[in-house]
DNA sequence: ACCTGAACACCGTTCAAGT
DNA sequence: ACCTGAACACCGTTCAAGT
């Protein structure tokens, strides 16, 4: 007799095949970008290429599997902010976090700022979820006049993929530069 | 007899055909990006894929040529700003028309920071006067008070790709407000 | 239910043969 | 001196055939 729930557990064989596509992913995206060859990933996988695309119809799929783990504890990282910091510190800490996660793969901050405007991708969830962070502790920080009231969350949002780019394609050193400047001016007066 | 001149004035055809790929190759990026599949741009050119390799070895090399005229005007700009506008001024419309110039094409902020410590890339001596430039109205501006001793000249170059890069994958507004909130933080307080 | 791999399209790059 | 386009390698994506 079935179990009659609709989320069936998948097959063992799945199940592995999928762990195996998402780790060589990462190892792929961390090697090459987020524009690595698929049949090298399938390849390093052990797997064949139709197998990748049944699991992972879209490039973006895989990213998000990917990422998947790392977004759990890039939120993590802002509830302890929120709930443990100083607003102004709280701030400064997610926007570097922020940064820094959007510079684990080349290409990745590309592929986020495409993702918040696009209600297709599968990456779309969590881009709506780290604006919704955003807006939380941007509004926590001007509550307490940490921020500056022209300041909007575009700005930040848009801070923390420059700084990512800069961070892969310049080096960490001038993107840490650049969101220090931008945050001392993003304080009041 | 021949002329002599180590120079020699290339065939008609040869020169038509350059003429022809740069036009084509100018119109691909400009849609495309510098990834523009560069068998569509000798298509459009009307010429064999093997004759955009005889002119052009390598990518960078079509697109240094692309861009001849682009720097040409950028450079001419910035001679002016140094020669006839206050140095607060001309540096903010520095990185205002760099930043502009490194959004014409997708891709090209990428391109621009890979060959600024690239010797070999075609690119390069175009970004060493790109950076020469910089560091004279920067100079300038701190000459005159209006740059903050610890600001570097890799933090603007930084900044403009940076404002490239969101011109492009967010939006020109916020690329404007992007170099606005840095370059506030970078002036004297 | 899932996996395989051939098949097709497309592009980067080289080079022997032409003019 | 320059042009052509076939040739090869590589990759994205689909799908008929298997288990």
């Amino acid at each position: 007799m079935a179990t009659g729930t609709g989320q069936r557990r998948p097959r063992a064989d799945a199940r592995r095949n999928v762990a195996r596509l998402v780790a060589a992913a990462d190892e792929a995206f961390g090697r090459s970008g987020t524009d690595a060859p698929l049949e090298q990933v399938a390849r390093a996988a052990g797997v064949a290429i139709g197998t990748l695309y049944g699991h992972f119809p879209h490039r973006r799929a895989l990213i998000a599997a990917v990422l998947r783990e790392r977004h759990d504890a890039l939120f993590a990282v802002g509830e302890e902010l929120l709930a443990d910091r100083p607003p102004a510190e709280a701030l400064a800490a997610w926007v570097r976090a922020v940064a820094g996660h959007a510079a684990t793969y080349r290409g990745l901050a590309e592929v986020i700022a495409a993702s918040l405007g696009d209600e297709a991708s599968e990456l779309h969830a969590d881009c709506a979820r780290l604006a919704s962070f955003t807006h939380r502790i941007a509004a926590r920080a001007r509550r307490a006049g940490a921020l500056r009231r022209g300041a909007t969350d575009d700005d930040l949002v848009a801070l923390m993929n420059a700084a990512a780019w800069v961070r892969v394609h310049h080096s960490p050193h001038q993107a840490d530069r650049l969101i220090d400047a931008t945050l001392a001016s993003l304080r009041p007066t």
